[in-house]
DNA sequence: AAGTCGGGGAA
DNA sequence: TTCCCAGACTT
């Protein structure tokens, strides 16, 4: 019944500039859904083709129900935030189980599933359904905290109830879902975070912040990420064109996907040093049938909290042993269907490409 | 309330 | 380097 000044304007804008998504007009909340949960934390650019391969091998919810999650993980490969898959194949399951396949419509139902959040769930309620919620992202942080000067810290609870209540009042309710695909849009390409061209900004003679020069300073985050060092001693066995490896499995970094056996320590060994570790002995007691080559391969892999030192030591054996069969053996061509971190594949880019 | 979970692109 | 991206979950 009300349609606010602002909502009206960026609608407005978004008509004009809004880019062709292929999940944009599309009513299908599975397809939706995909592309919400592909694009939290993700550029639309890195986000595109893992979305347009996913939807083509798991086009509804049954089929992704059905597959097994290690599928499911390497189309994932590569995208980050792995739980994102994990949680998407388990709510296809209880999709599938609790309502017949069918998508819920109602929004507290939503918002039980796996992987689904408040953002998620006012994504998914308002651009399928067409209901009243009102999403809160980043982008609708930046525009509001700007426009409105609001200097609350977005990442404390009190900062992100105040911006939801403000989110609410905003909601064009008749056209929720494209009042909240305008928001977003507009804090995607206009009030983007550095150096916004604010000169063509259809809000300039709105905005608190551009009055108070204080774009640059808005929104305010309380807390800094710390990044903390890992050091990771992978061992590449080799064993008649095999190798063996391990699935990750505790609530750590990369869960459930495979990688090679791991010594985690804090600091990278020498080969001296690293056959005189006593998980080295366990898995080898004898070393007169290894062979453990003095080249060995380092990456600093740089993730937002982490800093992962890893080096993949080369290690050829004639003869298996009982030691570490309980790794998973497999042939080193066969590892395409496995998932596994960005940073196993660029150590198998390296080798296999030089 | 704080910590954790990935990877890449832009400035 | 630093920041941030259509956030959610665990402790």
């Amino acid at each position: 019944m009300s349609l606010h000044p602002y909502s009206q304007i960026l609608q407005n804008w978004y008509h004009i500039y809004k880019r062709d998504l292929p999940w944009r007009d599309v009513s299908d909340p599975y397809l939706i859904w995909i592309s919400e949960i592909i694009l939290q934390q993700t550029r639309v650019a890195q986000g595109m083709d893992y979305y347009l391969r996913f939807v083509t091998r798991f086009p509804n919810v049954l089929s992704l129900a059905k597959a097994e999650e290690q599928e499911v993980l390497k189309y994932w490969q590569g995208l980050g935030y792995y739980s994102r898959a994990r949680n998407l194949h388990k709510a296809a399951r209880q999709i599938a189980e609790n309502y017949g396949g069918q998508f819920p419509h109602v929004h507290t139902d939503i918002l039980k599933l796996s992987g689904i959040g408040i953002y998620t769930a006012a994504a998914i309620a308002s651009f399928a359904y067409g209901q009243p919620y009102a999403v809160v992202d980043g982008n609708v942080y930046r525009v509001l905290s700007r426009v409105f000067g609001i200097d609350s810290p977005i990442d404390s609870p009190r900062g992100q109830k105040e911006f939801a209540a403000l989110a609410a009042e905003l909601l064009d309710s008749e056209n929720a879902g494209t009042h909240n695909q305008a928001i977003m849009e507009f804090g995607a390409l206009q009030c983007v975070p550095v150096n916004p061209d604010c000169g063509i900004c259809p809000l300039k003679d709105n905005c608190v912040a551009l009055k108070t020069a204080s774009v640059d300073k808005l929104p305010v985050k309380e807390r800094k990420t710390k990044i903390k060092a890992r050091y990771f001693n992978y061992l590449f066995i080799k064993h008649e064109n095999q190798t063996y490896l391990q699935k990750r499995e505790s609530q750590d970094i990369w869960k459930n996907l495979y990688e090679f056996p791991l010594i985690e320590s804090d600091r990278l060994f020498t080969v001296d040093q690293l056959i005189e570790q006593d998980e080295f002995k366990t898995l080898f007691p004898d070393t007169t049938a290894l062979k453990i080559s003095s080249i060995y391969y380092d990456f600093k892999h740089i993730l937002t909290h982490r800093h992962i030192f890893a080096r993949f030591f080369m290690i050829e054996t004639d003869k298996t042993n009982s030691h570490y069969k309980k790794f998973g053996k497999t042939l080193i061509d066969n590892m395409d269907h496995l998932p596994i971190s960005r940073l196993t594949e660029l150590f198998l880019e390296k080798i296999f490409t030089r």
